[in-house]
DNA sequence: TATTGTTATACTCTATAACTATA
DNA sequence: TATAGTTATAGAGTATAACAATA
């Protein structure tokens, strides 16, 4: 009987793989995106673009970054000029966030970009290839 | 004829997908090290444990982290004693990095349960599907 | 001179914990 | 008690620039 070694290949890690995928596509994403956001604050602007506004902390569960995340997020943006914040007169907990003009500008203008970006990311695979791994990648996430 | 309107979902866009899996896999992997390692620094140890000694630069380009990133990767492993640092006496420019007993011994008490949270971050997935996962993930890496 | 490696600096994202304020 | 938000702290990733050593 031979007893099987214990072998940990760290390239066959789907740790290790999944942070090499994310690597690529946020440098395609910062070479690409000539408006200088990173993906999480493009994430924001694109949910402000549909809803106009939205609590500080409902935002950041939209974009799927915690609290003390998004406050980072939000107060860079808004230096920006590209959303405002309010406290909620109902509720003085909230912090209302909202897209300006401005924002609302630059996510018409670069929403086909950030397609693009995207697209470049599936790019080595084929269409059922990319669905396949969209698919497993929600099921993991 | 219907002007196709442009549409971007948030939710379908692989970049904001990766973001979401790596982050599940990165809460798996804090809550199940006891070690207190996080992912880039349990792959250095995991290099360091098969080569023994290897320069910092290259230490890096074998986990994929670029040459700033893994100094601090380094310096943090140097300080809790799991790697030594010295001076190549052949190129100085070098820096070679060594695993110390303590690392090492840390390194074989703990691939087992590397090897743990990667069977559970893909555990909502069939064998086939992890398989498949891993290849497509490769291919955009 | 060109290349490689290291280091310093700055900015962003992430997560946890402790804290305040409100419902 | 539960929720929303802020702040502090720490690790990581990224980029740039400065510097040292080597080819």
């Amino acid at each position: 009987m031979t007893k099987t070694k214990q072998t940990y290949v760290l390239e066959d890690q789907v740790g290790f793989i999944l942070r090499q995928a994310s690597q690529r596509h946020v440098t395609i994403f910062s070479k690409s995106m000539p408006a200088d956001l990173t993906p999480p604050q493009f994430s924001a602007i694109c949910i402000l673009h549909q809803k106009g506004t939205c609590s500080q902390n409902q935002l950041g569960r939209l974009i799927a970054t915690d609290a003390a995340t998004i406050k980072g997020v939000v107060d860079r943006l808004a230096k920006r000029g590209l959303v405002q914040t309010a406290p909620d007169p109902d509720d003085g907990r909230m912090l209302l966030v909202s897209i300006t003009k401005t924002g609302q500008e630059l996510a018409e203008t670069y929403i086909a970009t950030a397609a693009q970006i995207t697209a470049m990311t599936l790019a080595p695979l084929t269409a059922p290839e990319r669905k396949e791994l969209l698919r497993l990648l929600k099921k993991i996430r």
